[in-house]
DNA sequence: ATCACTAGCTTAAACCTTTAAGCTATTAAA
DNA sequence: TTTAATAGCTTAAAGGTTTAAGCTAGTGAT
């Protein structure tokens, strides 16, 4: 109802100049100078009248907006919601609030999230990248305002970015599977060239290559994004309705596995005995399953860790580094279950 | 790399004062009597340059941020990142921003995150309040920017909120698993004073009382957000060790129906035969619980949306209505499956 | 030739901070 | 007594926008 009150409100209610208040809530009173009555009124005043600055007249000012914009797939996916839980606890230790946003795989989105972020002058970007925006992320570099891409990345493009080891986790997982004694193993996996997916599916056949399996590309299933739900069902049937006699199946991520899992039911294979299946990443589903799922662990919570230190880093060094980005890769390791 | 170009320095390039390019971006040309052939140039400037206008200096200026707070429990709760994503949704397609954080179901960091907010002049908050927040709700409406509560409220003190009809529908949910013939029903719940689970209870209550079965307080039980885990696991052993023959369970929210069941799991009980379950909300894992379970569903859809259109109503309309605050309901229905 | 209008601009203040530079009165030193 | 230094404040500009108000030159009417 009634405004708040500005730096200029105190000074009025004292009769003194706005730089004098400036100093003394900044904690700067020595460096100008200001007597100690004053400062003793002045922060009197300020709890006297609930001062409470506005961030967005220093943001102007200083042209740091204390924000972070993060873009991701699907904020409602779990694996993206964790992320976004574990940013916000990081970036909140470090005075920063998170702005969000969802691309749905979808390139213009993307852009559009960028630009708008780009206008409230956020300080820097975390960003979990879509396939075709690879344009969208140069330009922010141009404009020298940090990113880091998270989880996802262009193996032919330089940025910062932090991930896991996908490959060769990927191959341990196979291994696992035909440790098991399983010889015609499948991979769900996604219809993309992102290089996050596409390096599982690298992992797979070098597990297979290393022993000896040729890789038979009837059984290297993948599913496009959009209507999800129905391609992975026929990418499944078909693989179990076909002559192969798929014993093994490795999930790309967890959202095929909840999918796959589900025509698994339906079909009445029998896991282990008849399938063995491994997937990437966790789910509260896969503790349902009447055999546990072996999985696929990122330390999501060091991930996101690397990505804010070097992000703050970035912000707290500009122009540094132009030339050199790095590369965080983050040990993920194979959970063995009943699957 | 090299800096935004600003209003200024458009006006520069073309020799004519910022407050004609301010009136042209804004498409005020014809308020401003701008001339034609000014018009086309300063557009064309606009799209050679670059220009982005700022939004924090907009937002200085207008003191409307376009953004909005948004407080939940946790964020990598899929309830609370549904609707994360929902309000996101929502929020762009009017323009606006969502910033967000968790409150952990913790006052103070709930007013922590207020202050934040408050601070970085929010145009409105969408808050999913936790237990001991009636003042700071009240401290924000006294500030005049607008708050609508989602999913939770306060019975006793006035707000602006949306949630779902949680009393009916859980008596509904009662009466169904009457239906199906048990009479020793118990009810997971949170240990709460928070209305949106004590009216689920309340429910729970109202449907024994309906079906003249007497409550016995050995069927309720309450866990508490801390320790949670544990806390379920010890409720729910009490209840199948003691004398009570329990044949069916009403848990209150997905969370607790998700610890619950891996304890029935544990324990061997089977389901619907000896124990008939209905669960709140949804979960992947309920899909692949060997009997998939019955559930209460919020449209989480209608929920948000509801919320949206209040607030962007409060704060479109400011000041008016600052005596009557809306509560608006939605139904949340009953979907029976084999549980 | 004068006046009234108007089209087409510019000026300047405001939003709230921060901070370098400047001012004044007092004190200390010579 | 004069000069120099210092403590303790104020002034004013800057950051990027918006917008009411003011200015100027040209047009048309008288």
């Amino acid at each position: 109802m009634n405004k708040k009150t500005s730096l200029k409100d105190i000074a009025q209610h004292l009769g003194v100049s706005t730089a004098l208040v400036s100093y003394v809530i900044n904690n700067k009173e020595k460096e100008a100078r200001v007597g100690a009555d004053m400062v003793k009124k002045i922060r009197q005043a300020v709890i006297d009248m609930n001062y409470q600055p506005n961030l967005v007249a220093k943001s102007l000012k200083s042209g740091q907006s204390k924000t972070i914009g993060l873009v991701v797939a699907d904020i409602s996916n779990p694996f993206f919601s964790m992320i976004a839980r574990l940013i916000e606890d990081e970036a909140m230790k470090l005075g920063y609030v998170v702005i969000f946003g969802s691309s749905d795989e979808n390139a213009e989105k993307s852009q559009s999230l960028i630009n708008v972020y780009l206008n409230r002058q956020v300080d820097g970007f975390i960003i979990s990248p879509t396939e075709h925006t690879e344009e969208q992320i140069r330009a922010v570099q141009k404009t020298g305002i940090p990113v880091v891409l998270i989880d996802r990345y262009f193996p032919d493009f330089p940025t910062d970015s932090v991930r896991i080891n996908n490959k060769e986790v990927s191959e341990q997982a196979v291994d696992h599977l035909i440790g098991k004694g399983r010889n015609n193993i499948a991979i769900l996996t996604y219809k993309t060239k992102m290089a996050h997916i596409t390096d599982r599916t690298e992992g797979y056949k070098m597990s297979l290559k290393k022993h000896k399996i040729k890789v038979n590309k009837k059984l290297i299933c993948e599913a496009s994004y959009q209507d999800i739900e129905k391609d992975v069902r026929n990418q499944m049937l078909n693989l179990f309705n076909g002559e192969q006699q798929v014993d093994g199946i490795f999930f790309a991520t967890n959202s095929l596995a909840v999918l796959g899992l589900k025509v698994i039911i339906g079909l009445g294979i029998k896991v282990p005995e008849d399938l063995a299946i491994v997937s990437f990443d966790q789910s509260d589903a896969f503790d349902f399953f009447y055999a546990p799922l072996s999985y696929v662990s990122q330390c999501l919570q060091q991930l996101v860790k690397e990505a804010i230190n070097l992000l703050i880093k970035r912000i707290q060094q500009p122009g540094k580094s132009r030339n050199s980005y790095e590369s965080v890769i983050v040990e993920a390791k194979l959970v063995t279950r009943e699957s």
